[in-house]
DNA sequence: GCAATCCGGACCTGTCTGGTCCTGTTTGCA
DNA sequence: TGCAAACAGGACCAGACAGGTCCGGATTGC
């Protein structure tokens, strides 16, 4: 399924809420939990993990926030998926940390998927979060909360 | 991280290595366990998928076994990728099934992975899984069984 | 000094993957 | 015709991991 962790999709969320942000562009994390709908704790966890990685810029004291470090045209889509995922692989036997494949000794495919994963990189550099956040429009729902659970349930 | 699963890399290396069988191409699991080095079981349940997405053939009886039913060129990765993981694409909140993402109301990137999803299948579709099994060389490795372990215990 | 906020952890829990096993069914051969 | 070899299609289990929560501490403005 090629899964991306979720907490990569809150970031984008968050980051494109940050930019809609007035008062010079600082939002706390309350107040983007609010904006986003996500919960305060997970917002606060994925505001963490980007103001490590300088995507955003965490200022404390009662007038504190999360302030944008620079607009998301130029903030590609790979910077924040490395910052919440790790390296962009498909596998564990891959990148040289050789003896994570269980077959390694006879696999022929050992470091074979390096051209697979530059093509990957490849196709995602390309794209910006900006790219992602301006959505032209978004499809409306009737009714969020009932309809959710309900393809929740029918899932599985 | 990208994460695809373990059982993909393993059907990559099952299918390189039955492109090699003498015989009319034909091999059973247990000796495609043997030849790869993986456990039999997980072998046998590669095939199956593989056989029911007909990428393989299986044939039951007492000669029985696992034949290709094309050559690994005319073999897209897209096609393996999909048999063992399901459909490609970055999160579950993807593809017109709505209500899979927990802040749909609010989300301004709804419906937006999509061109990041066409970009990978696009950076996919060219690869063929000739071109990953036919390696120009793997590393070898001094003490197969004993450097595994080795680096299981180093990595955690 | 107090309140609001970020910071850096630890921690728990549910889900999913990897892996195994078991019981048919089919086929070839003696 | 019986037997053995092999696939087919499940169920099943244990471990790992991600999602999510919570807590104590540090920092800042009022």
């Amino acid at each position: 399924m090629l899964r991306l962790s979720k907490l990569t999709d809150y970031a984008v969320v968050v980051l494109a809420r940050l930019e809609d942000a007035e008062d010079g562009g600082v939002l706390t994390a309350p107040g983007l939990a609010a904006r986003t709908g996500l919960a305060e704790p997970t917002v606060s966890k994925v505001l963490k993990i980007l103001a490590q990685r300088g995507l955003v810029e965490g200022r404390r004291g009662a007038t504190g926030g999360y302030r944008l470090t620079r607009p998301l045209a130029d903030m590609p889509l790979t910077e924040v998926i490395t910052a919440i995922d790790g390296p962009i692989a498909l596998t564990a036997c891959v990148d040289n940390s050789s003896g994570l494949c269980d077959a390694e000794a006879t696999c022929p495919v050992r470091g074979r998927w390096d051209p697979v994963n530059d093509a990957i990189r490849r196709a995602l550099s390309g794209i910006s979060i900006a790219d992602l956040a301006h959505a032209p429009a978004v499809v409306p729902h009737p009714e969020p909360a009932a309809a959710r659970q309900a393809v929740y349930a029918a899932a599985e």
